[in-house]
DNA sequence: CTTGACCTTCCAGCTACTGGAAGGTCCATA
DNA sequence: TATGGACCTTCCAGTAGCTGGAAGGTCAAG
């Protein structure tokens, strides 16, 4: 099949699907006399596998590694395992920090009336704790 | 006083502060005779006003319309609550996204034994979830 | 024969910096 | 006075992961 129904079928845009051969992650596809690339089945699975992946929110690097542990029959699943529990970590060292934000944000928001006067606790705070030590 | 001084004050780095200039978030800072940049208070306030709003969150643009806001005595409260608000809906959208990658991964790593056997549930998540549909 | 939907490559841009090279300036010390 | 080290400058490139667009080739239908 050509690029378009692999990018449909792997929920990946096209130009993603070049930019991931480009970038060394997938093998180079096949071509058809004309220069087109050229899908299988098992290319499609691929993409998919990494399409998912990339959901899940391994990077570019991980989906490398957890493609060459797919691939490797003789794997261990220790290995697989501490990839995404370094994820996780990841991730929930990012939920902390948006969690923080959100707290300052929401006290904030709260304490601004919003209307036409001037006078705001938002502005105030950025410019308060820029000032604090002053 | 110098950008060094300036960066330690205003708690950004000194690549930063030139960056920020080079971007027109900041106005050009003055030179002494030999082309150093020389800061006064007042342009470390508002280095420290952008480096506070960073840190909650406001994207550079947001930067400049709250930097505006902030230098506009006749500004409404209302505009900088709006900002406000915006930039809390979208850290609220990348709470719920991590919050449900969480759940995943979570659940995945949970059911991964991690020894040294290569059965595992992450992959067969990542390769099943792509060939569901086949 | 043309139209339109494909396909190709290549280049640029996005966010917000960050690192490094090459070189000028200033001050203190030997 | 020479020199060393800590500053400062500009400019260029790279980071992650695409995404958009230009310029041009290919193919099937009408």
């Amino acid at each position: 099949m050509h690029i378009s129904e692999a990018a449909v079928r792997s929920r990946l845009p096209t130009k993603t699907i070049r930019y991931y051969e480009e970038a060394g992650l997938i093998a180079p596809a096949a071509r058809t006399a004309n220069g087109y690339r050229h899908y299988s089945e098992r290319d499609v699975h691929i993409l998919h596998f990494v399409q998912r992946a990339r959901s899940l929110g391994f990077t570019i690097e991980d989906c490398r590694d957890l493609l060459s542990l797919y691939n490797d029959t003789h794997r261990s699943s220790a290995n697989v395992k501490a990839l995404a529990t370094r994820r996780l970590a990841e991730i929930e060292r990012k939920l902390a920090e948006l969690e923080s934000l959100r707290t300052v944000l929401t006290d904030l928001i709260d304490r601004c009336h919003g209307d036409d006067r001037p006078d705001c606790p938002i502005l105030e705070d950025l410019a308060g704790a820029a000032s604090a030590s002053c």
